[in-house]
DNA sequence: GACTTACTGAGAACCGTTGTCAAAACGATT
DNA sequence: AATCGTTTTGACAACGGTTCTCAGTAAGTC
């Protein structure tokens, strides 16, 4: 039987704070900060769990998984912030029914699709101006 | 300055023989194999050289990056075997116009997306249902 | 052919992640 | 509340893909 433990807890209720995508290390970076002792393998073993349960969305960049709380049970994509990680959902029918026929036209089966868009949020973007001419 | 050695030569010839998309490690297995005594650190050199020049694609799956001689200075995504590696290159204007828009309209700027598709080839197909049910 | 310097090969190092196993603790049961 | 079977945890070792290091090699120039 699965049993609950106030790590689990604590993972779930950190990735809600982070917002964003974060990674496994910066999770538990930021665990330990507020006076948590969670050993690094339970914070990959809950976000493995909460993946595999749907309520988090995982993808890959530059060689490390990231990790969100994401609406769960929803098929949606990501626009995701690359300075900060702030990420907004987005729902795409024409961009469904897109990849669907794509694939069925070549011929392929089980078609899964990744599309991900990646940018500079609004914040982010005004902070790098300010910055270069001040 | 720039030189060229067989071995830069091998990795783009290796990379185009093999038609879909390849780890490096695979590439180097299959270099060893026709007798090449090429290094794996050089094969790792040689990809990301061709991808910086923009003659090879690359994308992450299950914690390894692989790599494909693409159609160079053309943006396209892929339709790729996920038992086999045969990849097909798709454009898609409307994705890239939904990709732009959707990026703008929630401020986000320097906006770039990554769009695939996994499946099973109908080749790949055919021999699981082949297989499944002699 | 000699020289300069980019490139290569072999292995160590690196880094994110997963495996191992004894100790801790959840939760059902008495 | 104490017991018990089982799951989960924590510390650390191990793993796999990739990058770094550095001495030796060889491409291109003169
Ligand atoms: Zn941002
Ligand atoms: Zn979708
Ligand atoms: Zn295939
Ligand atoms: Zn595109």
């Amino acid at each position: 039987m699965k049993r609950n433990t106030w790590q689990k807890e604590a993972v779930r209720s950190a990735l809600g704070d982070a917002g964003g995508f974060v990674s496994a290390q910066a999770l538990h970076a930021a665990l330990r900060e507020s006076g948590s002792t969670i050993a690094l393998a339970t914070v990959y073993r809950a976000l493995t769990g909460l993946t595999d349960e749907g309520e988090a969305d995982s993808l890959q960049q530059e060689g490390e998984v990231l990790y969100r709380a994401c609406t769960p049970g929803s098929h949606h994509h990501h626009l995701i912030c690359r300075r900060c990680g702030t990420t907004v959902e987005i729902e795409a029918q024409p961009v469904e029914e897109w990849a669907r026929r794509t694939a069925s036209e070549h011929g392929f089966t089980r078609a899964e699709h990744v599309v991900d868009i990646f940018g500079v949020c609004a914040r982010c973007s005004d902070l790098a101006d300010r910055a270069s001419r001040p």
